[in-house]
DNA sequence: ACCTGAACACCGTTCAAGT
DNA sequence: ACCTGAACACCGTTCAAGT
């Protein structure tokens, strides 16, 4: 039987394409040609439609930016969790491995953007509480907050380093990461 | 005397701007509106001339905003150097004090930025030496890089996340600053 | 109900023409 | 020698019109 939706007897348009697509579509051009190559044209030619039609789905380019960050935040948590067995230093290194699989999207996480493009920050601090908990066990629960802040900014501040190529200039990085956790560890422990 | 450039016996235009005033205006849009705002025109306006004059005196706008950046490493130094003496806890402090009064310079610094925009590195690295010189102090001049590293990471992270508002969920943020740099210190101790 | 072309405002950038 | 208007290509976004 016919929708109640249609227009005077006529079948209504299918759809062509979805929010998942148009997300998806918008991260593989975010992490092959940076935010410039992330453009509502780029995107609705890559899902097959015009760009006007995204604002079916998207209220706006910004929008579309915080839903992709907001994604990222999810696939974090779930590096984190996956690695939460090897403790405080597997998370570490995770998390450093994410940043490099997908370093423009942590950048949608941690770095600086218009206030409509940010991610939900309270989602953000549930997706990290596998760092809260190792925190926890470590320093004691008085101190888990400042710990777990401690180590997250230490990883943040040295993948965003790392990635920006700052420390390329002599030095092992690897040797550098693995000097890092293993002192935060030792300076964190109650 | 006529100038040998002078047009066929006029008077060359005066210069109506300089290097240093596009700079200046560019400085000031990013900080009260952010990246959207350093505009071509907006500058332009600021410094009285039209858009297309500024290409004069700068390649275009990755090369403008890769300019405000370096200045602002420049600065960052010398807040750097002021601190100097308050060993490596007075620069910790220093940094934010510095990231607090330029968020949006701090980012151009340690952000996410085209390739064209992106400072010098061997500039940065020259402008925080005081951080290396006590870091050689601190752990000895075997881990000297690796400890400066670790710290700049953590100052750098920690100043991303409190900008971006990701501290905001309880505890104070002094406090967890404070509890860093003293748990580093601590640390890094040989 | 969804999609599109056309239009608008706003960018960065180039260039021939002015003085 | 410097500055400008006009032009171009490219954005994001809106909206009336199509099916």
């Amino acid at each position: 039987m016919a929708s109640v939706h249609s227009y005077h007897g006529g079948m209504p348009t299918p759809e062509r394409t979805s929010l998942e697509e148009i997300v998806a579509a918008a991260r593989a051009l975010l992490e092959s040609g940076g935010p410039a190559a992330l453009t509502m044209q780029a995107v609705a030619g890559r899902v097959g439609v015009r760009a006007p039609s995204l604002y079916k789905r998207v209220r706006n380019r910004d929008a579309l930016v915080r839903t992709v960050a907001e994604a990222t935040v999810r696939d974090l948590g779930d590096h984190l969790r996956a690695a939460e067995g090897a403790g405080l230093p597997g998370m570490a290194r995770a998390f450093r491995a994410f940043a490099h699989a997908h370093p423009a999207g942590y950048h949608l996480i941690f770095g600086w953007l218009p206030e409509e493009s940010r991610p939900d920050l309270a989602e953000l601090a549930r997706q990290t509480e596998p760092v809260l908990r190792a925190t926890a066990e470590l320093a004691g629960p008085d101190r888990a907050l400042e710990a777990a802040r401690t180590v997250t900014a230490w990883a943040n501040g040295f993948l965003s380093m790392e990635l920006a190529g700052a420390f390329n200039l002599g030095g092992s990085v690897d040797d550098a990461f693995e000097y890092g956790i293993a002192k935060l560890v030792e300076a964190l422990k109650k």
